[in-house]
DNA sequence: TATCCCATGTAACGAGTTACATGATTCT
DNA sequence: AGAATCATGTAACTCGTTACATGGGATA
């Protein structure tokens, strides 16, 4: 087998026909409207995106012949289609994500609804949590390597990119609380 | 004429060689070893890229034929390349790079040293404030739509966006405030 | 002797962007 | 009547990623 994963369109994807099955005018309609994830909202990605996973066999388009002047291809994920999004959901946050693909990790917390229990997501929030901990730590070392402040521009930079992790961390603090308010989940 | 812009990858060779020439192996150590600007360290994307920069009359490479078992090619940038740079740290942030590209925004304002006078860097986070501020207002009335908290993770999400762009406010307000005490510049 | 690090690159591939194309329907 | 919107798609292009290639010097 040997599959290459798919991309964190192609997952957004699968997350958004999970929740509704929809065209992929529908899906462009939504990207465009809405500032959640910031996806490009061109038909020269979606319509390939699409096309991509249906040849996979993680969703069908099913025509919709009925009153419109072109057929709209109403598209809905698959069992193979709703597993992968599933097994994708269970992956626990990792370093590259927290360095760079930043987006990735909260598109998976906003689509979990329904696919993870509450202990799951916590779990998963608790992950992040300590992976951005551990890079915070790293950025301390650094900055401590760096000795002086004669470049003003680099620290600040720096001091930027460390407080939006601690920031991060605090937003996981609320959020974990939230969630197990609404769960009457206690700890221990 | 009509050139077409450079990515951001190249913006930052170019900055880097303006504040030091150097080669390749360089640039690829630099990004393997610094967590600011995170560029990939592979050299399928640096060497092509200086290739590219060297190609536009943006930076010439001197062959070093010293000691090395390889000749060395290091970097500088040209008249031209030293001009496109400062032309691109001159450009005020858009509402398009706080959306989806943030690292542009740092990245021109830690290049910005001996490029831009203490007073345009204060205007350039004057400008980049005035975006972030504009953006949370949609944000907010985007959520005012959202009405129910019916789906939680969704909610959190939204408000994981919101506290970062607070945040970034916040480092703004303080990074002026720095900026302006070093060099004595007073409000008013 | 073998393996790692220096230092340069190339080749294949994939995905996203921009721009274009089509044609019906609804608004002005 | 003309413009904008609905709804689909394709083609060209560019950039970045991964993996491979090379070959000398240093280290074990």
């Amino acid at each position: 087998m040997t599959e290459t994963p798919l991309t964190t369109l192609e997952y957004a994807l699968l997350g958004l026909l999970a929740l509704a099955s929809m065209s992929g005018y529908d899906v462009h309609r939504l990207f465009a409207s809405t500032p959640l994830a910031h996806f490009s909202s061109s038909p020269g990605s979606i319509y390939p995106a699409l096309k991509r996973l249906a040849q996979r066999g993680l969703v069908t388009a099913a025509l919709d012949t009925s009153t419109e002047a072109r057929p709209r291809r109403v598209y809905s994920p698959t069992e193979a289609g709703l597993a992968a999004l599933k097994a994708w959901l269970h992956q626990s946050v990792t370093r590259e994500e927290v360095m760079r693909n930043q987006g990735a990790i909260m598109l998976r917390f906003s689509l979990a609804e329904g696919h993870l229990s509450p202990q799951e997501v916590i779990a998963y929030l608790a992950g992040y949590r300590q992976e951005v901990m551990r890079y915070m730590e790293e950025l301390a070392h650094y900055r401590d390597g760096m000795g002086d402040v004669s470049r003003l521009y680099e620290w600040l930079a720096l001091e930027h990119g460390r407080r939006a992790y601690e920031e991060q961390v605090r937003w996981i603090d609320d959020a974990m609380a939230q969630i197990k308010l609404k769960h009457r989940i206690h700890d221990e």
